[in-house]
DNA sequence: CATTTATTTGAATTTTATTCAACAAAATAT
DNA sequence: ATATTTTGTTGAATAAAATTCAAATAAATG
């Protein structure tokens, strides 16, 4: 059987949806063009795009981890052209290039520690980075502006 | 003129989208009822939902701060509690339990430092907190996994 | 290996997005 | 103030896409 799903959700994680005219139509009780017309504007600009959440323990992102970085002090004034390369791989959740501290933080999503660390390894470690401390997320309590309803698994 | 396009940001933020099927099924040559076939599977568990991808400096959400924080040692063993307060808060992005030097991470987006401040002494000052560390984000380079293009202002 | 369950697919059908031209409102220039 | 231009709204026609469904295939299970 092919495996459909996981090619399909690689694509669903950064775009590859659209918005629902009809449905923001009826919500807002304006007609279609006109819901349309303002969303072409929006994009324009303001909407940057349109994607799937997920539940990412079904995807093999179950681990978020955040990294906060050092840059070498040659690379101090262009922290934009590390982040850049980093940003291309697609563990990356988000980037930002931060002042005090730390220079950047990352936040990381891989399926478990062990492709974090071949993250940390391959990736991270062959960069101009002077040091890399690692904060594994324990619990997420809120993701992407939706709370997390959970079961506590050990409340007795 | 009727504002339908803060009307329709709020909704976007939230939902009211939906993958392109025949977009996927291009991208991957599949037949189109193969794709839908597969999506509505994976929407048993797996996607949670689908949703715009701002760019938040036009909907009056452009400041991004990381907020570090030290709970006080009697709440040090119940961490969740005091975030699932904090998430509640819809300039709360996401909420993480860590452990190490700090307790927990928030990613916070407010329209402006003034907006921060606010948060800050309003929501942060009024909990049981012994230490709040902000660390501002001075660019983003890549946000819920999509790359951000932006020419450089300055660059010369 | 018999039976059940899950997945794939083409073709028909239904729904939705898109286009476009006319009109209305707002902004800008005179 | 008012003429002119730009921006936004909308119904109706058209184009495109999603959905359904039944038949075939593949995988899992007893």
């Amino acid at each position: 059987m092919k495996d459909i799903r996981a090619r399909l959700t690689d694509l669903l994680k950064v775009g590859y949806c659209t918005p629902r005219i009809s449905g923001l139509a009826k919500a807002l009780k304006e007609p279609p063009a006109t819901i349309h017309y303002n969303i072409r504007q929006l994009e324009k600009g303001t909407i940057r795009g349109y994607r799937a959440v997920f539940d990412y323990k079904n995807i093999d992102q179950g681990f978020c981890t955040y990294a906060m970085i050092h840059i070498m002090p040659d690379e101090y004034m262009n922290p934009a052209k590390i982040a850049k390369d980093l940003a291309k791989y697609p563990q990356v959740e988000c980037i930002d290039i931060v002042t005090g501290d730390w220079d950047l933080i990352l936040r990381v999503r891989t399926k478990d520690i062990d492709e974090y660390y071949q993250f940390v390894k391959n990736v991270l470690g062959k960069m101009r980075l002077s040091r890399v401390q690692s904060v594994p997320t324990m619990k997420q309590i809120k993701d992407e502006f939706i709370e997390i309803k959970e079961d506590m698994i050990l409340k007795k």
